[in-house]
DNA sequence: CTTACCATGTAAGGCGTTACATGATTCA
DNA sequence: TGAATCATGTAACGCCTTACATGGTAAG
């Protein structure tokens, strides 16, 4: 089996627990998967379009308060496709942040400029913990008597975890940079 | 100005504190850049060649142990480029790891093969991490005497940190999945 | 002598983003 | 009635990876 497009997997997992909407895919890129993967609607319903040609995925009209949607349910090929990738080791996992280049190239500014990236980068990260800390809390509750979410409270605690230790790491960054 | 391709950006700022091949530019990606950005030959050396083009860089022969590089040197107008890129505020920084997804999407797989992707990620970040505190120490030196490394100590401490959290968040995991 | 590393590139093709295009509904 | 959000898509274009192609040198 060639390399699986992380795409269809990323969205085979999403609907291998409910039906959702091309629109409702993104919104959980958006929320839930944020911390680790993106996609935007330019490749997400053409991969659909795909997956629903593969017979890995089957697309239904439905009306939900007066809007026509379409729903998107995976097969039993596309539960078995999911399954065979899950079990290929991983092949890569990557970080591309444009903060640490700018920061890593900061004998080429002031010293100010490099504390006004490490500040945004901060403040964007406080906002995206609330969301993460308001989820786990959620999440701690439903697992105590419903176990399925168990992995998706895994995922959350690793960006709270690595979140906190990105806002430790720009105090400390500040506060050696105001030496010199 | 339009948005900026990071690839020029990165490589104006590896040449704007010495000349580098391409070779070494690939070499400094895959240990100093490790941890926040990458790149292939394939887009390295179409690059270069694009920003000698663009009067951004300059491109010179020289044989050096008995071997024909081709050294890349920054002009003046690379190093405003360089600048005026570092000026705007950060765009993007995102992280795609297939690990998370395979651990998001745990439910549909056993519970050893999740934790079998928690100690293949754990093996891999100890790794690096092997790499990242030899780092650390020897610019903790030399920044002692000279710190134009101070930028580079910084986000080798960005990395530290995170792979510290990492694998402390790869042992709370498996004892957590060790429990169901 | 052969393996590993130094060194530079090209071509095809995949993947994904941005911008564009459209239209309904809800709420203030 | 206008803004926000719901909802679905397409087209152009850019960027990058993989695989291919080539050849020199050092060291065991």
């Amino acid at each position: 089996m060639a390399t699986e497009k992380k795409l269809d997997c990323v969205i085979l997992g999403l609907l291998s627990h409910e039906e959702l909407t091309g629109y409702e895919i993104k919104k959980r890129m958006d929320t839930t998967l944020k911390y680790f993967w993106g996609a935007s609607y330019g490749s997400i319903y053409p991969t659909l379009g795909d997956l629903v040609n593969r017979g890995l995925a089957t697309k239904r009209e439905c009306t939900e308060n007066k809007r026509n949607k379409l729903l998107y349910t995976i097969t039993d090929d596309g539960r078995r496709y999911l399954k065979e990738w899950l079990k290929v080791p991983v092949e890569k996992d990557e970080i591309r942040y444009e903060t640490l280049l700018k920061i890593f190239f900061g004998n080429e500014q002031d010293v100010s400029q490099a504390i006004s990236h490490i500040e945004a980068f901060q403040e964007k990260i406080e906002m995206e913990m609330q969301y993460l800390l308001r989820a786990e809390s959620t999440l701690k509750e439903i697992v105590h008597d419903d176990n399925t979410h168990k992995y998706y409270l895994l995922t959350v605690q690793f960006g709270i975890k690595t979140y906190h230790t990105y806002l430790e790491w720009c105090e400390e960054a500040k506060e050696f940079l105001k030496d010199f």
